[in-house]
RNA sequence: GCCCCCAUCGUCUAGAGGCCCAGGACGUGGCCCUUUCAAGGCUAAAACCGGGGUUCGAAUCCCCGUGGGGGCACCA
């Protein structure tokens, strides 16, 4: 079932880096509205001044950027609901507030922060449920606009019902049902003029036209309060979509702050900034947390961004909690690195190599991306796997010239006689290398594989290498030859007889 | 303590009463290809949380239990 013109919006609270969970979120949003010819909001809610941080928000656009998740709509671009910044729509979520009460729906109250300590205190020791205890509640509304207008320090909390009960539908759940003494009188407005996410974000989402919220699944607990606003505005609610959380890779919890610090110490992370600086690709993580709550029936897992768009649909949504699985996101990165062409594999691997300390551009990586692409996971595996094409001179340990189950001395001369036919070939390419290699190899009683093994520990100075003639080819024949020669030396050094490993 | 949500291989999941002695993917083991490492191909092991119902028939519906998760702020 297609959706039409959907409006959504991803509405963060930017207090620290942006991780998986709510860049998925984005990205349903984001898929939803592209789909549906819709548009996709961001909006910052921060307003809790206390917590909130300009360099989070500045990590979210750009992660949400990197991601290739775009906004119609948002701080930054502007848009027919400006401001985005929900602490500067004071005066809006003032009025709203205001309206309720004058409806009977909210009142004031002046109770102190300390004195609802105490009371929660009490109740918990008493093993309640923490609820308002009411006593503003059915203050005489002439007295409590007369201490209003006095000056006195006040919230506005929302007038819950205290019986019945009220049925509420999510997407990925259906009917939910909960008793309204459960649902206490929530503070709307702050004490310091700020309203609090269940009046703002309600407020907001109605006066932007929000047709589905598409939120984390801690929401849920609170959607009772949330459809009692509505009803008590007399709005018409949006499509409510819980999505449920990710767990810890051991799929034992929620991560939390110290877990998500002892990621990174072992080199994983949740936060996209970090995956970025790792050599995953915006392709690779978008579906891989695409795929983390949703499927596709024809057993597809490969997703470009457009698919997704095409593909995503809601009716396919998983409402139970998925652990985190980097093993998975290793396995998409590398299809989508495979994926790319050439010559974008090699655009992108430059700052990689930057980092590692080569300066090469993309023309000069364009000759070995044939050969390293099917050879990486993640981007910041090329100057490992490649960088000895751009160093002057590889440093093998004399131990890794000498050939399988030989001797040095009989090292040294295999790779002499390479050399004398390597510098006298008519051309030097990979295909005409190879041929003689394997004579040489014939001819002195070796395997091919003992031969160039060795050759490519004094090309590359690696053991683990892309393919061993198509990287002579490339680093040229002078070089070869250098390297040869230098080896060569290396193990004509006295005291080295001693045979390799086998 | 109270409220809410969830429950299929180790993990992500398909499965909307017979098509399922449960399918795919990641990971793991084996084989093939191969100068290393990958990639690729083939292949194997691996799951319906438990108990009651409903039904001719249940992984699928209902109830209870258990387990896991989330929430109970003038934070979002």
């Amino acid at each position: 079932m297609a959706i039409k013109n959907a409006r959504v919006r991803f509405a963060p609270s930017p207090t620290g880096l942006t991780h998986l969970g709510s860049a998925r979120t984005a990205l349903y949003n984001y898929l939803i509205a592209q789909q549906s010819d819709g548009v996709f909001i961001l909006r910052i809610e921060d307003t809790d001044q206390k917590r909130y941080d300009p360099q989070a928000e500045q990590d979210l656009i750009d992660s949400l950027r990197w991601l290739g998740v775009k906004w119609d709509e948002g701080p930054d671009v502007g848009g027919p609901h400006a401001p985005y910044h929900q602490s500067k729509r004071m005066e809006i979520y003032r009025k709203y507030a205001e309206e309720l009460v004058a409806k009977g729906k909210a009142y004031y109250c002046f109770c102190t922060p300390q004195e609802l300590e105490q009371v929660r205190k009490q109740q918990q020791a008493n093993k309640q449920q923490p609820h308002y205890s009411g006593r503003c509640r059915d203050l005489p509304a002439e007295d409590a606009q007369q201490r209003v207008k006095a000056g006195e320090s006040h919230v506005i909390r929302f007038k819950a019902p205290k019986s019945g009960s009220i049925t509420v539908t999510d997407k990925l759940r259906g009917e939910i049902t909960v008793e309204n003494r459960s649902i206490d009188d929530r503070v709307l407005l702050k004490s310091d003029g700020h309203a609090v996410y269940h009046l703002a974000a309600m407020v907001d989402d109605h006066e932007m036209g929000i047709t589905h919220v598409l939120r984390g699944e801690e929401w849920l607990p609170s959607l009772p309060l949330h459809a009692h606003i509505y009803e008590a505005f007399g709005w018409e609610q949006p499509i409510w979509v819980h999505l449920s959380v990710f767990l810890k890779p051991s799929g034992k919890g929620k991560m939390s702050k110290r877990d998500t610090e002892q990621m990174r110490l072992t080199g994983q992370s949740i936060f996209i900034k970090d995956l970025a600086a790792m050599g995953y690709l915006p392709e690779g993580v978008v579906n891989w947390i695409a795929l983390m709550g949703w499927s596709y029936d024809d057993h597809t897992e490969f997703f470009p961004m457009q698919d997704l768009v095409e593909k995503f649909d809601l009716e396919k949504m998983n409402p139970s909690p998925a652990a985190i699985d980097f093993k998975k996101l290793d396995h998409f990165n590398g299809l989508h690195i495979r994926a790319l062409s050439e010559k974008e594999l090699a655009k992108r691997l430059v700052p990689y190599f930057e980092t590692a300390g080569y300066a090469v551009d993309a023309k000069q990586l364009a000759p070995i991306i044939p050969i390293i692409q099917t050879r990486m996971t993640t981007l910041d595996e090329g100057p490992q796997l490649a960088g000895f094409f751009f160093q002057e001179e590889v440093e093998p340990s004399v131990d890794m010239l000498i050939g399988k189950g030989l001797t040095a001395t009989a090292s040294a001369a295999a790779l002499r006689k390479a050399l004398g036919i390597l510098e006298v070939l008519p051309e030097f390419n990979a295909a005409s290398a190879e041929e003689p290699m394997r004579a040489v190899a014939d001819e002195l009683g070796l395997k091919a594989g003992q031969l160039f093994g060795m050759l490519r520990n004094v090309v590359t100075g690696q053991e683990v290498s892309p393919p061993l003639f198509e990287s002579m080819e490339i680093v040229g024949r002078e070089t070869v030859i250098a390297r040869l020669q230098r080896a060569i030396k290396a193990l004509e050094r006295p005291g080295e007889e001693t045979p390799n490993r086998s």
